[in-house]
DNA sequence: AAAAAAG
């Protein structure tokens, strides 16, 4: 197996210079004759012979340099790194052609690349500066083949009439109307519906419109009285709710259902469609207990009863105090319930769930099982769920030294690493298993990890978790775990997607969310690029040359790879991110970032949730995302615990209709500015 | 239609 089939034709192809026909290219652009054949790129692909691309001798006969390592470190070489891409002797990738690039530096100015891959640390000096006073004269650049060309020949845009996106008067004349879209009834049944339920369509329900005006109000402020499910509940006060708790009459998930007040939950999804347009309408039964920041105040974690080892740990990971979220659901988790939770990005999720639940476990063993705690190959009794390796990672950075400080364990179980490391450590015993649903799903169906001893699991974007891909595997752990188990979903998104796993697994919930926490009091500022679709990668690369770290998000790993191209032909250090790399150079790319190595990194969705990099005060988005809720954890990974960010869309002007559509939807208010490559306005952007 | 997640 030479080259991994699925990543290696994109990779290997890759010129590392974000060249021109590079544009449409991906992976199926291969031919099934000639692996790695590139009809639009190769100088003369006919000389060629398919199967022989990588074959030393051709290579030598072709004159390039012998750099590439053979063997098996060759094929995943291939497949790992831009860096190791083949290269002629001037540099450039050997299926390039020469191609001109306007008196821009090239390839052979740049440092070469060291063992691994990496290039001495750039100077600024020796790069051309890109200071708006010198961009003028440099010769337009062309990134897909188009002829060079000039902003000057173009139909002169101070001819056009001046368009009015800037002028919030424009936007708020706009009603948010556009998306009272009338095909939800014609649209197929929803085709996992589970036989035990009744078959719903959407007629049993009321028409929904999305018409803002004619929802029920939807707010999450202070000023709304706090949602009581039809009984009227005392003021929930932390000192004595939980001695109320048996006088509460019942809440259950499923007895509440009916509202007619509300639009039902079970709306049809729909693989296939338009636009996913069901997933929009948030739950509004999450709403039911909403906590304030003020309520908070004065209140510690050991008040909320963790103990003395825990409340140190927490402090020593910069949370002194709690966050609302976390007030709210730490008595609650402690208490065994289970908790939905919802908070912003960025508002202390992780802790939330992983602090109370080693504290739940450390209880639960106080007692008869101690002797047995540290028992050799125990199995575990806690387990986290989430949709990204990065993510499982960052949250046991987080829970780890949690767990350590009361004698817990925990393991990582993840895809993309060799499984002899995980089993030793389940061998061992574990009693917190942090995990993906693949590789967590593929070892208990070995039987090698055992879960029916797991009584706390944990949905991490849980919302995400229960979409389409993931409902499955992550149901069938769930099948796994330990009847009546507590369960606790946290997502800052969380939403009715979650409906079929809550009334599956979950018992009488609390439903969690910070009030005051909308889009509104956050501390982002979203800003809209209109712009034409042939000047995005200028405009990004002039975003992107500012100070500080900055996340760009591309919709496909293809896009993300050759931006990140792009980029370091620009001159700007950029490392991307996204399912075709191995584990090693996502890690890698993240932990540049993280440490400052690189300002730029260029993600797919695998970076959209959760990750938390501190300091990134500009998340771009090259592509705008195809769903509100992915435009709000993308955007979420500036402007963290507080502090102020910038997210900046590229919006083509074909999709400024949509966009609205989503940002609508998202709740959120940006500011729209027409620009061109140039514009003064992307420096000052650039700048923050 | 894409991305993620097992290999």
């Amino acid at each position: 197996m030479p080259i991994n089939k699925k990543g290696a034709p994109v990779r290997a192809s890759r010129p590392s210079t974000g060249s021109s026909a590079n544009a449409v290219r991906k992976s199926g652009s291969v031919s099934p004759k000639h692996r790695g054949y590139r009809p639009d790129a190769a100088p003369a692909p006919s000389d060629r012979e398919p199967k022989k691309r990588w074959n030393a001798d051709e290579r030598a006969a072709r004159g390039h340099s012998e750099q590439r390592p053979r063997g098996a470190a060759a094929s995943n070489s291939a497949r790992v790194g831009r860096e190791r891409v083949e290269r002629s002797a001037d540099g450039r990738p050997n299926w390039e052609p020469k191609r001109a690039y306007d008196g821009r530096p090239t390839h052979d100015a740049r440092p070469a690349r060291d063992e691994r891959g990496n290039r001495p640390a750039r100077s600024f000096d020796d790069r051309p500066s890109r200071g708006s006073d010198a961009r003028d004269d440099r010769p337009a650049r062309s990134y897909d083949a188009r002829p060079p060309r000039s902003y000057d020949n173009r139909p002169a845009r101070d001819d056009r009439p001046a368009r009015g996106y800037d002028r919030p008067a424009d936007r708020a004349a706009r009603p948010a109307k556009s998306w009272d879209r009338p095909q939800r009834d014609d649209r197929p049944a929803r085709s996992y519906d589970r036989d035990a339920r009744p078959a719903r369509t959407s007629d049993d329900r009321p028409a929904r419109s999305y018409d803002r005006d004619a929802r029920p109000a939807r707010s999450y402020d202070n000023d709304r009285p706090a949602r009581s499910y039809g009984n009227d509940r005392p003021a929930r006060s932390f000192d004595d709710r939980r001695p109320q708790r048996d006088d509460r009459p019942a809440r259950s998930w499923s007895d509440r259902a009916p509202r007619q007040d509300a639009p039902r939950h079970e709306a049809p999804r729909h693989e296939a469609g338009p636009r996913p347009m069901v997933e929009d309408v948030v739950l509004e039964r999450l709403t039911a207990q909403a906590v304030t920041a003020g309520e908070v105040d004065g209140i510690g974690f050991s008040d909320l009863g963790l103990g003395s080892n825990i409340v140190r740990v927490l402090a020593e990971l910069g949370a002194a105090t709690p966050f609302p979220i976390q007030a709210a659901t730490i008595p609650d988790v402690l208490a065994g319930r289970d908790v939905l939770g919802r908070g912003r990005t960025g508002s202390g999720k992780t802790i939330a769930f992983g602090a109370p639940l080693v504290e739940r476990l450390l209880a639960l063993s106080a007692g008869a099982d101690k002797g047995t705690r540290r028992e050799f190959g125990r199995a575990p009794r806690a387990l986290i769920l989430a949709p990204t390796r990065e993510l499982a990672l960052q949250i046991d950075r987080t829970v780890q030294p949690i767990a350590q400080s009361v004698g817990l364990f925990t393991t990582q179980i993840y895809g993309g690493v060799p499984y002899a490391r995980q089993l030793g450590a389940l061998q061992r015993g574990v009693d917190i298993v942090i995990g993906t649903p693949g590789r967590v799903g593929d070892l208990a169906a070995q039987g090698k990890l055992d879960l029916s001893k797991t009584i706390i699991t944990v949905l991490d974007e849980a919302d995400h978790m229960c979409e389409l891909g993931f409902a499955e595997p992550v149901q069938e752990i769930l099948d796994r775990t330990a009847q009546g188990g507590q369960k606790l979903l946290f997502s800052a998104t969380l939403d009715k997607g979650v409906a079929d796993i809550v009334e599956r697994y979950l018992v009488d919930p609390a439903v969690f969310e910070v009030s005051g926490e909308d889009q509104a009091s956050s501390t982002i500022d979203h800003q809209v690029l209109l712009l034409d679709q042939r000047d995005k990668q200028q405009v990004l690369i002039e975003l992107a040359s500012g100070p500080g770290k900055k996340l760009v998000f591309a919709r496909t790993r293809a896009f993300a790879e050759q931006l990140a191209d792009l980029l370091d032909e620009a001159g700007i250090r950029a490392e991307s991110i996204h399912g075709d790399l191995n584990q090693s150079r996502r890690t890698r790319a993240l932990e540049k970032l993280t440490s400052g190595r690189v300002d730029v990194l260029v993600a797919t969705d695998v970076a959209a949730r959760g990750i938390h990099v501190d300091d990134i005060a500009l998340v771009i988005q090259a592509d705008a995302p195809d769903e509100y809720k992915a435009y709000l954890h993308r955007s979420g990974r500036t402007g963290r615990a507080g502090k102020e960010g910038t997210v900046v869309t590229l919006v083509p002007r074909n999709r400024r209709r949509r966009t609205e559509e989503l940002l609508a939807r998202a709740e959120i208010e940006a500011n729209w500015t027409s620009v061109v490559p140039g514009d003064a306005f992307i420096e000052e952007l650039a700048a923050r």
